[in-house]
DNA sequence: CCTGAAATATATCAGTCCGATATAACGGCG
DNA sequence: CGCCGTTATATCGGACTGATATATTTCAGG
């Protein structure tokens, strides 16, 4: 997915500046669905004016910065509409948690328990974040149903490591050895 | 993360070539964790030989191309374990699907159960595959964690889609209209 | 038996994206 | 009054992805 086609889905919902945008896949209502960095937001708003799928107008704040709010436009919503009709690309999961979890065998478990204990931490923020962000009573159906589906997952996650966590205090404490190697995949013969 | 420590973390398990490092996060026990693709694998076991973190061997197959199988070194399993003793980033999810499925308000109702129906079939390809993967019992205490964790969000997304999809079927046929802007976060003025 | 698709295998590269950094104005706090 | 956190825009190097090229072999189907 293409950032500017984010862009465009953040000023589907609302007129928006490039680090409100970033607000709301940090904290908003994509929080859990995507990401897209400053890095990308900036030169996406240019390219938008260019292409005339957004306009901007610069507001003046009250002690604040000045503001460059984007608005969508007719070809914009073209645009995106366009774009959001292709076959989504499979879901992207990249943790590094997980990763260094399954490494475990080589650390002290001390240091996997606390891993672990960062890593309900993190879910119960996501949690918060969400509940925070408003009740599923006041969404739109769709809405409600991408809200629940994405709060059931992440209680699912914090119940699961809170009920197994048990089970890796009482691992036998390991040296750095090498276990036996994960099964091969795609070496079939 | 680095490539280049993902790399390594694969040669930890076990000898491996570019291509059946891809497959180990393909289709392997990295399959739900993290990804990354050939274009970083190439040039990062390269870099791996001149670091001297890994050795090279070219293994000629009956029946196939040949292969370079790389094994990794003392001083890459110190660098790999210096590196995965950082603090990890967050968890990234990035769903294309989800992202779409939030203008389901612009979209037709059909072509919404479709997505879901699609998304459906995703994930239950990807708890099949891990199934096929092995049997928890085989596995070491940590990946079994792992393991289990990954089957238990994977079966709980299947779970909710499936139970939840009928409340998108008796949606009001929309036509592409704005519905109230989603709330704003970080504007709280 | 021949064709073409799929799998195995390596490699490169253009374009895109991220993360870090710079800049700046303001509020609040001790 | 200096310092930190927040709001706000912008840029850039380096890293990564996705597509593409190349080559060989197996296997299903006509």
């Amino acid at each position: 997915m293409d950032a500017k086609t984010l862009c465009l889905g953040a000023l589907m919902h609302r007129d928006a500046s490039g680090y409100e945008i970033r607000k709301l896949f940090e904290d908003g209502p994509f929080n859990a669905i995507h990401d897209v960095s400053f890095g990308s937001i900036y030169p996406c708003l240019t390219a938008l004016l260019e292409r005339e799928w957004a306009t901007c107008c610069i507001t003046e704040q009250d002690g604040r910065p000045d503001k460059k709010v984007y608005s969508i436009t007719d070809a914009g919503r073209s645009a995106f509409l366009e774009a959001i009709s292709t076959t989504p690309a499979p879901d992207k999961m990249r943790s590094e948690m997980l990763f260094i979890l399954s490494f475990g065998d080589h650390l002290s478990r001390g240091h996997v328990v606390s891993l672990v204990d960062r890593y309900i931490d993190e879910y119960e923020q996501h949690l918060a974040a969400m509940q925070e962000y408003g009740a599923p009573e006041d969404f739109a159906p769709v809405h409600r149903f991408i809200h629940e589906f994405c709060a059931t997952i992440y209680q699912t996650a914090v119940d699961y490591l809170k009920q197994h966590r048990a089970e890796l205090t009482t691992l036998p404490e390991t040296e750095d050895e090498i276990t036996r190697p994960l099964k091969a995949v795609g070496d079939g013969r």
